[in-house]
DNA sequence: CTCCTTTTGTAACGATCGATACATAAATAT
DNA sequence: ATATTTATGTATCGATCGTTACAAAAGGAG
């Protein structure tokens, strides 16, 4: 389409992934310019042209987050035969990706801005949106298991999704505190201690 | 002791009050020299002079934060007598603190300062030695439930805790995100759903 | 009263924040 | 070839960050 010009010299997948790096690790505003353009290996304006303002590049890192990093979580949701292995393999991997010490702790979209503030009102809502996301993706695998017969009819998968989205979500403070694969396993055995009462006594 | 020179014409704990209650709302970073003046009605000297720099005045403001706001939840958990009432009190008090509407949603030790920073390390620390001090007082309330014979000789307080500790984190997130009391509530039916399991099977 | 101590308000400090103006360089279009 | 279009590097913008000098004000001590 557009060759006219003089052609970018940085490749702007690369340099999306080091930002959405540096966010990861310190947080939207906690993220500066001077240190995002260090890391991307570019200077201010080549970053503005390519990618609009820091809002926008962080919207943009946050998908690119949720389509490299955050996406095998949310695949084995769907792949795994029965709802209890769903919800059992959607923790163990977060427990995994959560405690790699070869990236920042916990997770992007739950740690990535907080604080609610008049001039961050878009990225919190964009993370919120993202989070209500994954709360209904957890929610219709459940109900899916009411439908198949796996779990009873009078299952609370709404209750049992907003369970085990805050744990997730807790998961990625414990990580940021540090807490080794094994800690995190802890938790989610936590978790998964609460499947059969929560599944109405049936023992799967 | 010393009643010497111009005396201080503001209250000193309830400007403390107010930089919490900004503190808590923003966060670390997020809450600047001007929001915190003007929140606690005074000018940055007086500011500087009374608690010295904005670091050691988010340390006194959560301090002051764990001994009023995050009292209550804690003293419950001595009190009660058995360790799943402990449990179950602790996590419901939670709940109840975190969705009021006249303050600000989930907890300061946990939203306060998660990314760390070459200039925020002290933050970062302070608040993390908190929560592993909550992470110790739900450990050992478990253990003295396994001493007093509630619990199992073999029942992990150490894992439990750590489950425990990790669905209030979560709470703190999905507080933020506009959840009601009885959202939380569900999280604390949840997280109350893995006791009989985690007990060894006998039931309370 | 005159010292001495401490607080107060004003006004500003250097540093850094996110974001740009501008001239130059490197490509395509005609 | 010249014109056009886009990217790059330098150098900086105004705003805000956390912090502090400074002098006037308000108390006790002598």
């Amino acid at each position: 389409m557009s060759e006219r010009g003089r052609p970018r010299t940085f490749d702007r997948t690369a340099a999306l992934r080091r930002a959405m790096q540096v966010f990861w690790a310190r947080g939207y505003e906690g993220a500066s310019m001077s240190e995002l353009t260090a890391a991307m290996g570019i200077n201010s304006p080549s970053l503005y042209a390519a990618f609009g303002s820091k809002e926008a590049l962080f919207l943009e890192a946050t998908d690119f987050y949720s389509h490299t990093e955050g996406a095998d979580i949310w695949l084995a949701l769907d792949e795994a035969p029965t709802a209890r292995l769903a919800i059992e393999q959607f923790l163990c991997l977060t427990a995994k990706a959560y405690s790699q010490n070869d990236r920042p702790q916990g997770c992007l979209i739950t740690l990535g801005a907080l604080h609610q503030d008049s001039s961050r009102g878009a990225i919190c809502d964009d993370l919120r949106r993202r989070r209500a996301e994954n709360h209904s993706a957890l929610q219709k695998r459940l109900e899916r298991g009411v439908a198949e017969g796996e779990l009873p009819a009078d299952f609370d998968s709404n209750a049992a999704a907003t369970f085990f989205a805050t744990v997730q979500h807790g998961m990625s403070i414990q990580a940021r505190d540090g807490a080794s694969h094994d800690a995190l396993l802890a938790t989610v055995a936590g978790a998964m201690a609460a499947w059969r009462t929560l599944a109405g006594g049936s023992a799967a």
